[in-house]
DNA sequence: GTCTATAGAGTGATAGAC
DNA sequence: GTCTATCACTCTATAGAC
């Protein structure tokens, strides 16, 4: 018989998706079986740890796919530009939000804290690396780091809450002029 | 025998913070009841309709709030000092979240999308006036008091993410530096 | 036989509504 | 407190690959 062979790895981003758009408490092991097509059965053989393992493993895909696309890129000497641009390709021009900054703003931090904290201290740090060899002290450089951080995460928390993509847009337009001029 | 009298408005506070720390689907009314020793017939006597209507009304006491200590000092002519005083206050330093923010960020926006969406949109107009009065263009001023609400909001989740409220403090320091000049 | 992957009935606990 | 629905999760059973 036809059968519909799920990989782990493929599993990942449909979870990601479905966590993204529900947080981790309101993502319910109902939905994730009926968006996935898998069994409680197979979900658990994939993940025993539950629920929990689950969104461990998105936030470990979604830091490994960072780290492959904007952080080692810009390690090895490339520019803004870029960066922006798959930034703005990763989070659909506005209409998709970054799960590690949903997941930091209620206790469900406390849970995956190490990984949300990892994640953006590793981009801060090769942004503010970044800046640096373009020659600005490191306070300006760290400044500008943050900057950036900021207004990514605020653009999609604004875009969201106004239901208007082009908070983000301008925002990411915005930051581009300022820091990559 | 002595009881403690919660007025239906004293209980507002109360509830805004338990959403804020657990979020919208996170919060239990096994949880209300805890922090507020009120039983459950107290709750839905208060707000018959249940814990949708507790959230609705939180946010309704919020934007009161900014209406009144945020919106119309600006609006009669205020500056944006005290504006970033008051913010700065609010958020206690960057250890308080936006209950605003973190609803907008999963399917939790949807059932309160109008409040959201009028909060930000309002402060953004207040801000835009301001700036207009100053001389600014159009264009500059709505770009200056996006700045200013991206600013806030990313602050806050950087702050939350990394555990340092100091993100969200320099933030602001950094903005006011920018637009109070 | 062993291993991995599947489905899904069934568990006790807890949810929100009343 | 009582209700039903749903929660995360466990367990049994079955399938095919090797």
């Amino acid at each position: 018989m036809a059968r519909l062979v799920y990989e782990r790895a493929d599993l990942l981003p449909v979870l990601g998706e479905i966590f993204r758009e529900y947080g981790y408490e309101g993502t319910s092991l109902a939905l994730i079986t009926g968006r996935t097509g898998l069994g409680k059965g197979s979900l658990y053989n994939f993940f025993p740890g539950g629920k929990s393992q689950m969104a461990q493993a998105v936030l470990g895909d979604i830091q490994a796919w960072f780290a492959q696309e904007i952080f080692q890129p810009l390690e090895e000497g490339g520019g803004l530009e870029p960066m922006f641009d798959r930034v703005e390709a990763y989070f659909c021009q506005g209409r998709r939000v970054c799960l590690m900054g949903t997941f930091a703003l209620t206790e469900t931090r406390d849970r995956f804290a190490q990984q949300l904290s990892v994640y953006f201290e590793r981009w801060e740090a090769v942004l503010v690396t970044y800046f640096t060899r373009r020659g600005e002290t490191e306070k300006l450089a760290r400044q500008k780091a943050v900057d950036i951080l900021i207004g990514i995460q605020g653009g999609l928390t604004l875009s969201r809450a106004r239901n208007d993509p082009e908070y983000f847009r301008q925002g990411l337009k915005h930051l581009r002029e300022t820091h990559c001029g």
